[in-house]
DNA sequence: CCGCATGTACGAAAGTTGTCGTAGACAGGA
DNA sequence: TCCTGTCTACGACAACTTTCGTACATGCGG
């Protein structure tokens, strides 16, 4: 049984557990890039700039939701992730592994490869990962 | 540059180029299990059981957004995807890639890796996967 | 032939998201 | 002091999503 829209927005209600709308997520991908930013900073880097009122009130969304806080600079608020991207990806990923590749990662990787071109020491790298991971496996089989 | 949430809803417009929303994926995910389904077959298979016209409403809308198509059977209409879930994941996991994990495909699987548990023969053929596209690359260098 | 079960079609209502206009605070310069 | 530029707060609006009520078609058993 799938879980639904409803379940998957309202489970727990911890820091960051309310799902990201994309919006927001392109929000927090300029924080997450940055560290931190002001509302004019994180307009700057936002495509077609949208009104500085737009981007504000994504922010104080963000911050009511518990992703993000502020503190005052100047006049201004600078703006602070409060969760971090892996988090945040890690809910995105197992969403996509179940809903679209029915829980094959094998197949999931497959198509990532195919679609991203990833670079030849990235991929090495990524070999290498995974068999840190089939390693500890094995250790706790015996 | 982040692209914005309506560059990334209106580039092209071929079948399927339209994202799909929550919901959709939700009966998507259940028409790419099944292979194809009535109304009730779906609907049976998503939690919370929504209205019957409910999910009649979004597969008429994912219809029309050419990701699914209908024949007849009996009083009824069967649907089937026209879409592959490969293709939707894809565009999933790439902005994924981009806006969470700003490009590191390594970060993403360590992630993902740490998230799913998975199984270790398909980790194991992850490792084939990544040795064949290290090889591919290598011959291409050549 | 009538009524019921089982379909689809259509449209409206409720909720969500993204956008911005306008108001008000406030610092700094003329 | 008063104006201007920069900032936050708030509320409203439009578009989109999700949900379902109602109407209408049609096959079937009595």
């Amino acid at each position: 049984m799938l879980r639904s829209y409803e379940d998957l927005r309202n489970e727990g209600s911890t820091v960051g557990r309310d799902s990201l709308t994309e919006r927001e997520l392109d929000i927090m991908s300029v924080l997450w890039r940055n560290e931190s930013g002001t509302v004019s900073e994180v307009r700057e880097d936002l495509d077609g700039e949208p009104g500085y009122t737009t981007v504000l009130k994504i922010l104080q969304i963000l911050e009511e939701k518990g992703a993000i806080r502020h503190e005052t600079e100047g006049r201004a608020y600078r703006y602070y992730p409060l969760i971090a991207p892996e988090e945040e990806g890690g809910r995105a990923l197992t969403k996509i592994l179940d809903k679209i590749f029915h829980g094959s990662a094998e197949l999931m990787l497959a198509r990532l490869v195919s679609d991203a071109e990833i670079p030849p020491d990235q991929i090495e790298r990524m070999r290498l990962l995974l068999k840190d991971a089939a390693n500890r496996a094995e250790e706790e089989d015996r």
